[in-house]
DNA sequence: AACCTTGTTGGACGCTCGTACAACAAGTGC
DNA sequence: GCACTTGTTGTACGAGCGTCCAACAAGGTT
């Protein structure tokens, strides 16, 4: 018997095929949060989103295409945070530069479940070059915008490159440990340090 | 059948238990460095250390205490290595600190082996509890280090905290940039942009 | 030389994994 | 009302997983 009457489920509710791709990756990064990487198996996202295991293949190749759209999905959430954030600040440079520079520390760039989808996407990167190229496509475009934001409060040329990878890796630092241990580091200090070190990084250089 | 007449093969060696226990411990980092997490399995890590993966239960409970083991593991030479940077920086407070923040990028902690460690560490983090624990409390221990270099330098005790955690952020943030993207940013160039932000936040506060 | 401890092996077990696929149902155009 | 497209399901299959365990061998003890 390879078939059997099959169908015994009263009704099943139709969807938009992009309804239901975002509802698969709003799932996915669900599980990735709750049960890390080894959890995110093509049932358990499957049963998450009230849908079979079957319909996950219908829309993705495979689970780890799933998982890299949920990333792709996710950092396009971020830039936009991070968008908004530098457009509601007005148009005071040092304004702008600040506010993209502490956006990190609140919603929802702050959130566990986004680390969770950094990392087991982290995972993914040893093993497959190709999504590596995609990870220093999200790094670079933070680090070219915040070269603009610095560039625009009147840093020279030459220190923006140094500038900018500090404060990147200052904001990176703060944003893991804020994730990793929220009780040991408030989101409203981590935000007090980061302003304070952006206010020491770009400050000219003492004689 | 059970058990056939079994053990056809010529010869094996046996290994004291400490060394086979840190050759399993090895060949978990290589496999973790290599394949990811995702391949981090007791057959392929037994196939890298050049055992049968029965042995691998034999020295560990589980795949994970093995992991787990590893990070341990990793995590006390990446103490070593820091205690030895400082010691061999002579009696300057400066020196000294400036040797501690300078040896993240330098083998063996800027070792991309390392970040996969780290990472696949970290996706363990979320499902067990018992294992954040144990990444506070190597992440204490860095900050609380710091910390006392901080005050050698003779910085108020009142900025203590907040500047050991924005240097173990930066180092951190740069750490991983390093390893994700050796091609982006050299491990000369990310000391000295350590060195100067260094400077830069242990400073007194300006009029 | 006989013996005991134990590191080590290979295989078996039950389970979950990812994927493929035929059957079915919900819409859609006519 | 009928054909057609396609979203959706359940199941089957092979592979790989972690774990357990009886059998065997290496090395030390007596």
């Amino acid at each position: 018997m390879t078939t059997q009457p099959a169908f015994r489920t009263p009704a099943y509710k139709r969807a938009e095929p992009d309804a239901r791709r975002l509802s698969l990756i709003a799932a996915c990064a669900r599980v990735l949060a709750r049960e890390g990487i080894a959890g995110a198996s093509v049932r358990t996202i499957a049963v998450e989103a009230g849908v079979s295991a079957g319909l996950v293949g219908h829309y993705f190749p495979g689970v780890d295409a799933l998982i890299a759209a949920t990333y792709a999905h996710t950092g396009a959430r971020v830039d936009a945070a991070l968008e908004a954030a530098v457009a509601s600040a007005g148009d005071d440079p040092r304004a702008r530069l600040e506010a993209f520079v502490t956006a990190s520390f609140a919603a929802p760039i702050a959130d566990p479940e986004l680390l969770s989808t950094w990392i087991a996407f982290g995972s993914l990167v040893r093993a497959r070059p190709e999504i590596a190229a995609l990870h220093d496509e999200q790094y670079g475009g933070f680090r070219a915008q915040l070269e603009r934001l610095l560039a625009d409060c009147g840093l020279p040329a030459a220190t923006l490159r140094r500038t900018a990878i500090a404060i990147t890796a200052l904001v990176d630092g703060l944003w893991l440990e804020l994730c990793l241990s929220p009780h040991e580091l408030a989101a409203e200090e981590a935000a007090a340090i980061a302003r304070d070190a952006l206010a020491r990084l770009t400050s000219p250089a003492r004689a």
